[in-house]
RNA sequence: GUGCUUGUAGCUCAAUGGUUAGAGCGCCUGACUGUGACUCAGGAGGUUGUGGGUUCGAGACCCAUCAGGCACCCCA
């Protein structure tokens, strides 16, 4: 006997039982969506694997699955959002904005397993591509509580952040691109491992230069180009060969040579986004501890007043505040984020919902206009596991046991006859005695059984018992549709 | 990626380092060759996750590896 094959780590079969109650979730989801307007869509699990490279996050990009193939280097989607609009961009720019797409379907995810954490799961989601702040990123996150609320998760959480908030505060301090870049991604680690190890990452990542390679002091940008050209001339290294022009590359390097930020400039961001990060809670509480330290920052913020429409939209929609939260700590890993983002968990710790706004994805995909969008995704399995096994659904099931193999034939069209009459009908493969097919069929909640012997057979009837009640009689073949 | 924990029959679990690894449930067959939940009899099913090591002797101890679970990290 040879040794069973497992399944691959992290991947799950599902059974009837969780499969039935899985199913129903997910079509509950879809109609929800589909109601608020959004159009069913379905796209490839395959996807270049560049599609992924730049805009997803360093933490996701490194979980990924990815291989090549036929010369190709392809990618198993981790997440909807780049292909819709990777498609978008294809083929639906032609399309009247707003444009409501809804999707599922499995995603993977190179993930440590863990219950309600899995390497293939199922996401079932919306883009609403089109759609500015703040009136779209209210319907999104009311779309996803209606879709909650459908298929019976209560006590639910909703946490708010805005990357834009951020991002605003970084730029008002003139900081470089690439600094605000890392530091705006760095919130949850801050939090995490605090302002100094953050600070160190800076410095590694952005600052100075190894000892040994700083420019001579006292060089303007010509000067320092011309001495690099000459270093790299002299180290006969030929800058001829690669793609980007010899000036392009000394620009490149000295970019990185050079000191980004001063010092004073990047604690001060620290300190700011440090506190910012520590602003959690009701939006009661939260809202006008924000707007104080925006104040001593003396910035004018318009992503500020965005959050504040949207809340206060959300309150238009019926969602209770008292069940929202402001986070502007809140990460995401996901690095197209440029306005909203919001997570949904359930009463208990698990995270059962995450979107956003991207308002710059569509541009960096190629698309013909900036064009705004903003979405979520359901983890369905996570849903799933929250809702309560429904009833099953009102079936009539009837086993059809042959007495003989003469009786097969006849059972077959007994078993046709009564499908034909709503009933799911199923006839005896393995031979068994009516006592233990009647055994089998008690055991498995089975209806109905019909016996179809010899004396049956010739006369076109069949002997019909009903489990429950024991009740048997004998009727003809053309009876079946009173039953 | 980090730390911890658990893997023995299809399932739930036994077995002080010591004979041929057991039980319950489930499964199959029959008693009952055309009538169910009980009963009785019989049967199938194991390289103790896998591979090394220690030992006279390993299911047990050690190492590695694979898989499940838990807490982080991150996410859905």
């Amino acid at each position: 006997m040879s040794s069973p094959i497992e399944a691959v780590r992290g991947m799950r079969d599902v059974l009837p039982s969780e499969q039935r109650n899985t199913a129903q979730v997910r079509a509950i989801l879809e109609r929800v969506l589909a109601q608020h307007g959004y159009a069913p869509i379905d796209l490839p699990i395959v996807e270049q694997r560049e599609l992924y490279l730049r805009k997803l996050g360093e933490e996701l990009v490194g979980k990924v699955y990815e291989f090549s193939f036929g010369g190709r280097d392809l990618a198993l989607r981790p997440e909807w959002t780049a292909s819709v609009l990777r498609a978008y961009v294809a083929t639906m720019q032609d399309q009247p904005l707003p444009l409501r797409l809804i999707y599922s379907g499995p995603v993977f995810r190179y993930e440590r397993p863990q219950r309600g954490t899995y390497r293939q799961f199922t996401q079932v989601g919306v883009e609403l591509v089109g759609g500015p702040s703040p009136r779209a990123d209210a319907e999104a996150v009311a779309v996803a509580c209606a879709g909650l609320d459908a298929v019976g998760v209560g006590g639910y959480r909703v946490v708010l952040g805005h990357i834009g908030l951020i991002r605003e505060l970084l730029a008002s301090l003139g900081l470089e691109e690439r600094t605000q870049g890392v530091l705006a991604w760095s919130m949850e680690r801050m939090r995490a491992e605090g302002v100094a190890a953050l600070r160190e990452r800076i410095s590694e990542t952005m600052g100075t230069p190894p000892p040994g390679l700083e420019l001579p002091p006292g060089l303007d940008e010509g000067q320092a180009a011309g001495w690099l050209l000459g270093m790299l001339d002299a180290m006969r290294i030929d800058l001829s060969t690669g793609t980007r022009d010899p000036q392009d590359v000394v620009a490149r390097l000295l970019r990185k040579l050079r000191r980004g930020d001063p010092q004073p400039q990047i604690d001060r961001a620290l300190d700011l986004l440090y506190r910012l990060g520590q602003l959690r809670g009701s939006p009661d509480v939260a809202m006008p501890q924000v707007a104080a330290l925006l104040a001593e920052a003396g910035l004018e913020s318009a992503a500020y007043a965005e959050l504040r429409a949207i809340l206060a939209l959300l309150a238009d929609h019926g969602i209770d505040h008292g069940r929202v939260e402001i986070d502007l700590g809140l990460g995401r890993g996901l690095h197209y984020y440029t306005g909203l983002i919001f997570e949904i968990y359930d009463g208990d710790q698990m995270q059962l919902c995450g979107g956003g706004r991207y308002d710059d994805l569509v541009s960096a995909l190629g698309g013909r206009q900036p064009t705004p969008a903003v979405g979520f995704a359901y983890g369905l399995e996570r849903v799933a596991a929250l809702v309560a096994a429904a009833a099953p659904p009102d079936e009539r099931v009837a086993l059809v046991a042959p007495i003989s193999d003469d009786d097969y034939a006849y059972a077959l069209e007994v078993a046709r006859r009564l499908r034909e009459r709503g009933f799911i009908a199923t006839v005896d493969v393995r031979g068994r005695s009516v006592a233990t097919n009647l055994r089998d069929a008690a055991r498995r909640g089975v209806g109905y059984l019909a016996v179809v012997g010899d004396a049956e057979r010739t006369q076109g009837t069949l002997v019909w018992r009903t489990l429950a009640s024991r009740d048997e009689r004998r009727v003809t073949l053309d009876a079946i549709d009173t039953l």
